[in-house]
DNA sequence: GCAATCCGTTAACATAGGTTAATGTGTTTT
DNA sequence: AAAACACATTAACCTATGTTAACGGATTGC
């Protein structure tokens, strides 16, 4: 059942067979249909969620109805509004799921509680979230200095799972351009070379 | 002499004066001029810098010689290239000083002994690094859906004590516009209110 | 105190990416 | 099987931001 929560942990620190087992007992199994919400902007953000099957994006919605994708988590990849998870403020993000999808959640309190009887998840989350940091400053770093043809050819570089995996207009608004765009910097491409 | 350092732990945990006595001999403190290079693109980022005065800026420089700022460091901020301080690979940023600046320095060997002889300083930086986290994904939200000016006038109400302090072209490179075209839109905000 | 450099502004022109709209195709719903 | 929908493509036109270049004031260095 938590085999692949089981072997992501198992790559950063060692667990024996009981504490994980402990470890297990403050997670919840869900799985969601596609297109079902995990987290609708405005309600606040009770969970953080590890994907062991299916595919998540988060995404923002501005008043004029556009979404912009934050971020994609597929297999093995946590997912959470983050700022709402640890401040209980409501989401300004929405989580929905692009296939059929498999998550292990955790609560703040659960995760709290964790950390104090297992010092190790905490050592375990804390090189978790930098190597979040350091990926979220690369994209950072490539929007301030790429082009949009850039920024794509990094894409398929960093994800190919993706590319193969989502509908182009969620990569193009992953990427911050318009679907329009995308397919016409794929046809230039596909032209050059 | 650690005052600074001191009062910002103190707000996340709560140490003893011998307990922070012990932290302090981790760090080494450091003075930079104006101008001066802590780190220089292709060397090894061997420290996490905590800044007790000053202004530093983190830079990349592509191959056509521009600068693009990836983040500003003043006062009770703390600086590195996370990623080359936690692989020892070659840095891609530069960090230098906007001012003269006054930091404290810890390399990675250090810091994961003091993790180890003080766990409550891991608790520390792993609060910090997800309010990092939760910074880089707003910024990123930003680079998505936000117009230039829109990023202007966010890096405003954000951050109002670095506009002050730092050139106006050094914020245009933060925001990944032209300091050209920030002294535009500065010009239609004017004109428009 | 003078020269050099840095910094912000402005303006004319160029371009990447946005907008609108039409078309085709495959997929889901009924 | 038909209808409705989701997705990608293309094209003509539009706009925000980039590019190049010139100017002037302020600061820094000698």
């Amino acid at each position: 059942m938590f085999d692949t929560l089981r072997s992501h942990i198992n790559r950063k620190i060692k667990l024996s067979e009981s504490e994980f087992a402990l470890v297990t007992t403050f997670f919840i199994p869900k799985k969601l249909r596609k297109k079902q919400y995990l987290l609708q902007a405005g309600d606040v953000c009770k969970y953080l969620a590890f994907v062991s099957k299916g595919c998540l994006r988060s995404y923002s919605v501005n008043d004029k109805g556009e979404e912009h994708i934050v971020q994609f988590a597929i297999e093995d990849w946590w997912m959470t509004d983050l700022k709402s998870f640890l401040t209980n403020e409501p989401a300004t993000y929405n989580i929905d799921a692009l296939e059929d999808t498999e998550l292990f959640l955790i609560d703040k309190e659960s995760q709290d509680k964790l950390y104090s009887v297992m010092p190790k998840i905490e050592h375990y989350f804390r090189i978790l979230l930098e190597g979040n940091n350091t990926a979220a400053q690369k994209r950072i770093s490539d929007f301030i200095s790429a082009s949009a043809e850039e920024r794509y050819l990094n894409f398929l570089k960093t994800y190919p799972e993706l590319v193969q995996r989502v509908p182009q207009s969620q990569v193009a608004s992953y990427l911050g351009i318009k679907p329009q765009s995308l397919s016409r910097i794929r046809k230039e491409l596909s032209e050059k070379k």
